[in-house]
DNA sequence: AGCACGCCGACT
DNA sequence: GTCGGCGTGCTC
């Protein structure tokens, strides 16, 4: 037999697979799906059984054998290993990219290279003998002076000592060490034969005497008895007691937050959208549904209950939720519906606890993965239901290679598995409203709350009036008085800061100077915390000065980050309110997100003040009010979808407000009151954003009604950058059909990063059947030639966002 | 990619 | 003479 072979190297002449033998004692082992280590040139690398044949077409003679199998069961199922070819070619990534993304980052292999000593007599230089300190085998790193390598050079030369790449595999499994108590009788037995001097030993001994026969994590063993570990070992030693390691899984901290009780009757809407999901579940239909549903409308509802029948029919349900960690109420509610049948995988958990869950999965222990976008890939044989909550957010595009949007493969993954797809959001992506008309998606309308309440009453505060009447601070007239009120009522208060746009910078007041990164072409950020300017794309970091560079003034200004800055306000203005600050710097420690938002439930705080992070998911009864400090600073962004994303941003924030019993109130300040994003989520009406917004594109020729392909081409040589990206340009013109439009090559917005000139190609086009094949042509030059000449060309097809 | 091979300049 | 620079070519 022989195996088709993916091995880990992303190289263009490597993207393919490499025939192996089985050897006799693997043979009948091996399954396409499992990873393999396999001698590769000179050295060895981690590859991937794809499939298994009779015969090769390469020379038999020239086949070598696997050296060895890493999995002893396929971890990546028929159906992944095809996914993983349609997600290599649809996204032009190479398959080896394609293969990793679908599993945790635990299971990729590490290569770490090792000094093995062959002739020991033959090391005459002290320094390297040092440096072994009589061992063998080190780790290459250590040799790390100049010295040092020209002397392992003449070693390997002379065949004293050999260097060898280890392929580690970082999955750890984690263990615990098991005390397993012998039974009484043995215990005092060897009570009575302990010397009377230790103390020690007879303490745990006695302890165990009243565990007899119990088994106990041995931390625990410590923690109980009082005794050390040194003791509980030599007590093993005697026989007291066996030592076991156990597998166990990372349990995650788990966090409570007050629920939402089960509704017994569905709204008629929420009745409807489940019977046809279910409908099309029962006839194995793989049909995409998008489920609109204005806020407070009861979608999850509508996931639970179709997922209920999912489970009951013997199959399983992935669930994606843009970022999990930010809205723990939805995974809590899932975990009380569906108990341990639930995996939850989102980025907060280690690297381990990933795993773990994906242990879970692939071992068929649990049913249902709520995650974010990487779930996806749950390792399921038998789904039943796809769902993408808030499917318009662009976290489910992935920015780096390979570049998928989690709704094309959930998509893919339906139609193999022939089972219906929910995507559900209040602000539908354009491009997925519409696929409604087009019927390639079915819309399900959810247009009113589930309990009825009114949707909380929108007023729009125009911030260039409270300008012109003096007010310079960051709240406006009527939302301080509102905000005082909810303080005497005792109510609670979210306040939204968009935080672009308000970003922490230095200034300088004499002369305007901004500080610049050195190696790119953007401000510095302030971060009071270290007393630092930092750069976000290249990673630079410099002291604060204390007079300008530029004109050497000493009035520069540091704006803390905008939170920060309003929340200094905040506590200026109502000095007796509990603030609760949530944006990047106060959540930054695990599981503070949970402790923050738990604390805001229970009541010890007045006034929730946060970014992005707040938008969503929010679901507190005693929060009456919302307030946007500012509802323009996504509007004037230089994307071409910055009004859908101000208008999908207003709507959720505002539905944050009055989704209980207390009626809900929302101000929107804003210098741009008359923006149609902005009037229309202030009636918080989606179609007719739809229509204004879907005019707006055909004009200018965006998507939906083109598609879009980003072409980025980075070089530290600005000519050379220049030069590239023409031919390039030119390269598609020539290839591309007539009807495609290519826009560029132009320099990127931020047209240095890192000391590399960025530039940028776009593709608009209708339809282009010669798409794939120019790109992946283009992709070949690329890869062949100009990446020598140090050009870095990444292809983004339908990009989320075009900096 | 990463490694070996191989072919020419500047050092002990 | 040989050390070491990096161009070239291959990986089942």
């Amino acid at each position: 037999m022989i195996a088709e072979v993916i091995v880990d190297v992303a190289a263009y002449p490597i993207d393919r697979p490499f025939d192996y033998k089985i050897p006799e004692l693997f043979a009948g082992f091996v399954e396409p799906g499992m990873r393999v280590k396999v001698p590769f040139g000179p050295r060895k690398v981690v590859g991937y059984v794809i499939a298994l044949k009779q015969e090769s077409d390469v020379d038999i003679s020239k086949l070598k054998p696997l050296d060895e199998l890493i999995d002893f069961e396929p971890i990546l199922s028929p159906e992944l290993l095809e996914l993983s070819e349609w997600l290599a070619t649809d996204t032009l990534a190479y398959r080896i990219e394609a293969l990793q993304v679908m599993l945790p980052a635990a299971m990729r292999a590490k290569y770490e290279k090792f000094i093995q000593v062959e002739d020991p007599d033959a090391i005459t230089d002290t320094e390297f003998a040092n440096m072994l300190r009589g061992r063998d085998r080190i780790p290459l790193k250590l040799a790390d002076t100049k010295e040092l390598l020209k002397q392992l050079k003449n070693y390997v030369d002379s065949g004293a000592v050999r260097v060898d790449t280890l392929v580690k595999q970082q999955t750890a499994v984690k263990k615990v060490r098991m005390i397993h108590i012998a039974e009484s009788e043995e215990l005092h037995l060897l009570l009575a034969s302990v010397s009377k001097q230790a103390v020690k030993q007879r303490i745990l001994l006695e302890w165990m005497i009243e565990h007899a026969g119990q088994s106990i994590e041995a931390g625990k063993l410590i923690a109980e008895s009082g005794v050390s570990s040194t003791v509980l070992k030599t007590i093993i030693e005697k026989g007291a007691a066996q030592e076991r390691k156990t597998e166990v899984y990372r349990e995650p901290e788990a966090f409570e937050l007050r629920d939402t009780a089960i509704p017994k009757q569905l709204t008629s809407h929420q009745q409807h959208a489940v019977d046809e999901v279910l409908d099309a579940f029962r006839s194995g239909s793989d049909t995409t549904f998008l489920l609109h549903g204005i806020t407070g409308s009861g979608k999850t509802e509508v996931y639970l209950r179709t997922i209920d029948e999912v489970l009951s029919s013997g199959q399983e349900a992935i669930v994606l939720v843009p970022e999990i960690s930010l809205t723990p109420q939805m995974t809590s509610r899932f975990k009380d519906r569906f108990g341990d049948q639930v995996a939850v995988m989102h980025s907060a958990l280690s690297a381990g606890e990933k795993y773990d869950e994906w242990r879970k999965i692939h071992r068929k222990q649990v049913k249902v993965v709520v995650g974010a976008r990487s779930a996806i890939f749950a390792p399921f044989e038998k789904l039943g239901i796809i769902i993408l909550d808030e499917e318009h957010e662009s976290t489910y595009k992935q920015e780096d290679s390979p570049r998928y949007h989690a709704r094309d493969v959930a998509i893919w993954r339906a139609q193999f598995n022939h089972c219906p797809v929910i995507l559900g959001s209040a602000t539908p992506a354009l491009e997925s409203y519409a696929r409604t008309s087009k019927e390639v998606y079915r819309l399900l309308e959810l247009p009113t709350r589930a309990k009825d309440q009114a949707l909380p009453n929108v007023t729009i505060v125009d911030m260039r009036a409270e300008l012109k009447d003096g007010n310079r601070s960051m709240f406006s007239v009527p939302l301080a008085e509102a905000v005082r009120d909810r303080l005497d009522k005792g109510q609670q208060t979210v306040l939204f800061l968009n935080k672009r746009g308000f970003s922490s910078f230095v200034l300088c007041r004499d002369c305007g100077t901004t500080i610049q990164c050195p190696n790119c072409d953007i401000s510095l950020t302030y971060h009071r915390a270290s007393e630092s300017l930092k750069c976000h794309y290249c990673g630079h970091e410099e002291r604060v000065p204390h007079v300008c560079p530029e004109c050497e003034s000493e009035h520069i200004r540091f704006f803390g980050t905008g939170t920060q800055k309003a929340e200094e306000e905040i506590t200026k203005l109502f000095p007796e309110a509990r603030v609760l600050r949530m944006d990047v710097d106060t959540t930054r420690k695990k599981g503070s997100h949970a402790r923050l938002l738990q604390k805001f439930s229970e009541g010890q705080a007045d006034i929730l003040l946060g970014t992005q992070m707040i938008a969503k998911g929010l679901d507190f009864p005693n929060i009456t009010l919302v307030g946007v400090l500012a509802a323009d600073t996504t509007l004037h962004l230089a994307d071409f979808r910055a009004a859908e994303k101000t208008f999908q941003l207003l709507t959720q924030v505002s539905g944050r407000a009055g989704r209980h019993d207390l009626e809900g109130e929302v101000f929107v300040q804003t210098y741009t009151p008359e923006h149609y994003a902005i009037e229309l989520a202030k009636a918080q009406v989606y179609e007719p954003f739809y229509h204004m917004e879907m005019t707006s594109r055909k004009q200018f020729g965006y998507p939906p009604f083109f598609y879009i392909v980003n072409i980025q081409f980075s070089h530290e040589d600005l000519m050379k950058v220049v030069g590239y990206a023409d031919k390039a340009a030119r390269f598609l013109a020539e290839g591309l059909s007539p009807e495609s439009v290519i826009i560029g090559p132009t320099a990127s917005a931020i047209s240095r990063v890192n000391n590399r000139y960025r530039y940028q190609c776009l593709i608009k086009y209708k339809k282009e059947p010669k798409l794939t094949e120019t790109l992946q042509a283009l992709i070949r030059f690329y890869r062949t030639d100009w990446i020598k000449d140090g050009l870095l060309l990444s292809v983004d097809k339908s990009p989320v966002v075009i900096y």
